[in-house]
DNA sequence: TAATGAAAAGGACATATGTCCCAAAAGGAG
DNA sequence: CTCCTTTTGGGACATATGTCCTTTTCATTA
């Protein structure tokens, strides 16, 4: 994590999402302004949560590990979003690892400040309490979808969350065969079982695999067996 | 589902609850008390929120239809709960259907009334934030859990979470097996399985069924099947 | 009590997914 | 280039769960 220095550039990304419109004196808050590199962890399951988080730029994936040292992926979340309002609600540790998957940037409040100033501020408690209930709508759906959806499916849902936003490339999209391993265990699978399902989609001409890259060809197909949900 | 004119019940029962610390005038607002029989439904899926409701008398149980038209359970809730949070916040249609599993009570207040007078009220909003995070917490466990537990762990789950409020049976607690066809799409399975596993239960005399009976025998090995987890 | 129809139980087989392990391919050091 | 190590792919079998259909049980009424 890098702070980054630039207060100009803050109070612009501070006044594009309109955070100036909650916060009454923005000015002098404690803002920071922080940025991740891809693959870089942004919160620790587990660990105190130190500021109130908005993702301005990038993407970050939402995962939440079991007993079994398996971590599921929960979701993927782009700006303007949110991250933290669990922890900061109810005084708990970090519930879920947070990981940039690309190059990210974020805006932070510290908590106590938060707690000693804000949470008595209805605007702020009204963002606040949107995107949560935005959360429990997506979770309760996805609760839902996870219980009848198969691997399949849910590698559907995967492809086309991890991609669709990309469309910069015409074709299909890069997928790094590396982690084949990781999504696995993020879809709640097992690897083999994994490579079973892309031997099956590719027989069907739905995907191409060369080595490591993954290339959609049936965008349409995809998209009926996603059954619509995406992890985002 | 009946309406109860008890204005003295209904202040008490604000009191209790502390409603009248969080609504500043609570005597003068359009409350209304609703009692409703076991197996009444109390929103349907799909329809407008009328009134935000405030769970104070009984258990209810949450569940939400796909299309097939399946429906799914999601938790059982018991006093003190928020129902209609998500549609009064994010303005959508009810989502779950929520049916009493008992004689239950709720008080309500309309939802217009609070979009026109609460919605900048930071004690209501805090109240409400605390009650959809614990949700958030609460379905982002079930989510995990939901991915990685058997049919079996979900049953046992099921059967403690129906029956370990209701300890006033001390060897066991009755389970209407008329509604084996019901828990087991409950469960996300099927009649032919949930017997299945049943049989196995019992062959391991963690339960005794007789007829339209289902005791328990052994809760500590049902805890233990249950990962500690609970529809509630 | 016998006949009959509904509800419950369960047998047989199919499919999805997990586990274990080995073979093939790729990459790197000498 | 060759050998070795690591990664990737996949065969074989086990288990969990779904589907279909038959058998059994139970309750009801003539």
């Amino acid at each position: 994590m890098k702070l980054i220095q630039d207060k100009k550039f803050l109070y612009k990304t501070i006044e594009k999402y309109e955070l100036d419109e909650i916060f009454a004196f923005q000015k002098d808050l404690p803002w920071t302004l922080q940025s991740f590199k891809s693959q870089e962890i942004i919160l620790h399951e587990g660990r105190e949560l130190e500021s109130l988080l908005f993702l301005v730029e990038g993407k970050v994936k939402v995962t939440s590990s079991v007993a079994t040292g398996k971590s599921l992926l929960l979701r993927f979340v782009q700006p303007f979003s949110i991250i933290g309002d669990i922890e900061l609600v109810r005084d708990v540790p970090v519930q879920s690892q947070i990981k940039a998957v690309e190059e990210s940037l974020l805006i932070g409040l510290p908590r106590d400040y938060i707690k000693k100033h804000e949470m008595d501020n209805p605007k702020f408690l009204q963002i606040l309490l949107d995107h949560v209930t935005y959360k429990l709508q997506t979770c309760t759906t996805a609760s839902r979808v996870n219980s009848l959806a198969s691997v399949e499916n849910r590698f559907a849902s995967y492809l086309l969350s991890t991609h669709s936003a990309d469309s910069d490339q015409p074709f299909g999209l890069e997928l790094k065969t590396t982690n084949l391993q990781e999504i696995a265990g993020l879809l709640g699978t097992t690897y083999r079982h994994l490579n079973r399902v892309i031997q099956n989609l590719i027989q069907n001409e739905i995907i191409e695999k060369d080595k490591h890259l993954i290339q959609i060809q049936d965008w349409e197909q995809l998209e009926k067996m996603s059954n619509g949900i995406r992890y985002e």
